[in-house]
DNA sequence: CCAGAATGGATAGCGATGCTCTCTGTTGTG
DNA sequence: CACAACAGAGAGCATCGCTATCCATTCTGG
């Protein structure tokens, strides 16, 4: 398949197929002459999948390629999704010392209960709660953080929804895309769910 | 309260409160004279509000002033909530026609099913919902869309959850902004804690 | 009262992001 | 053989979220 084509069956303009390539989003294609080159299958999907994470996941293209290089770099399915996680909780944000103390505390305890891993300093999924939960605190939001322990017994379940998608699996590399879309598309589906739930509920407790 | 100690107050520079007027995030000071203004603990509580929404929610400043003006408006929780969930929300990738089609009678069905509101086309929310689905069928993962009306069951949950937290307010600005805060962080909160959660699952299912 | 600091307001600039356009030389195709 | 498509590189561009600079006015400490 020639650039042209790509370019159709992927949706993705030939000018940004070109972007991606020297981004390095996209491996290059097979090489028919110094400087000619042929595309297969697998660049149609992964365009659609950059798509995906982009547009739908709202990932940064730096992100994109993170979580790209951690599949390329055949890591295992555990450490891959690890990454994926880190780059849609992006840079946590500053907040006080005291707040993130708090926090953190709260958070040990939480994760403590419920049997799940002691997590390391520096992790941006934790630094990402850490610094929601004082920011909740910082506004005075102290409903939401003492709902916490039903809000991490829902959440399990939910993963493990998430992680069934998976289940079916045999080769590692659908392991790893089917935890990647699952975690990714999973997160934005829950999400409006949510909301839909919460324009319902809203409406019984909050119309008047 | 001047500028230099409203920025001390928040955090948040000088040069920044300034464009945040400007751009009628922040609302003027009280004058004192034809060009000196006094601020309140309003503006300080405002400031916290915009860093909360920015940082902690991911909201973008466009995003951010919908927000406010929703507030200011006055409108009843109900209808803000709704401001607040689209503004969340984004805008729709596009996806295929046949994927929208497919994925919105997915989530009518869906809808009817649960009793929740028949919702209108054009909605932020829903769209982004319908793109997610339609997505996640085009990248192959039928199991997401498979196991809808769980996450749709545990999505109530999460919703009743957060709209607890309005549950002891009285006045209507103290139920706007509970609501927003609970809708916003709590978000950021939950997907962190399934974060957690899905680690923990994941080193279960995935780790050999 | 006055020097010097702070303020309000306006304008311009800046760094990052995610493309998009143009150009050059090569290759492929009817 | 004419003409389109291609690879690769570079520059340009629109948006976002600040940040820096100016200037005229106002406040404040001595």
């Amino acid at each position: 398949m020639r650039m042209a084509e790509l370019s159709a069956e992927s949706g993705v303009p030939v000018a940004t197929v070109k972007y991606y390539l020297r981004e390095g989003l996209l491996p290059p294609g097979e090489r028919t002459s110094p400087n000619q080159a042929r595309y297969a299958a697998a660049h149609v999907q992964r365009l659609r999948l950059i798509k995906a994470l982009t547009e739908v996941g709202g990932l940064s293209l730096a992100s994109v390629a993170a979580v790209l290089r951690a599949i390329d770099d055949r890591e295992t399915p555990h450490r891959t999704m690890g990454v994926v996680q880190r780059e849609l909780a992006g840079p946590a944000p500053k907040v006080s010392d005291e707040g993130v103390e708090w926090a953190t505390a709260l958070l040990d305890d939480l994760v403590h209960r419920h049997g799940w891993k002691r997590h390391e300093p520096g992790n941006a999924v934790v630094d990402n709660l850490v610094a929601a939960l004082a920011t909740a605190k910082e506004l005075g939001q102290e409903t939401l953080t003492e709902g916490l322990d039903e809000y991490a017994r829902l959440a399990k379940r939910v993963a493990e929804l998430d992680l069934a998608a998976v289940a079916g699996r045999t080769s590692v590399e659908e392991i790893i895309e089917t935890g990647l879309v699952a975690t990714v598309l999973g997160d934005r589906i829950f999400a409006g769910l949510r909301y839909l739930a919460q324009e319902r509920v809203s409406r019984e407790v909050l119309e008047s």
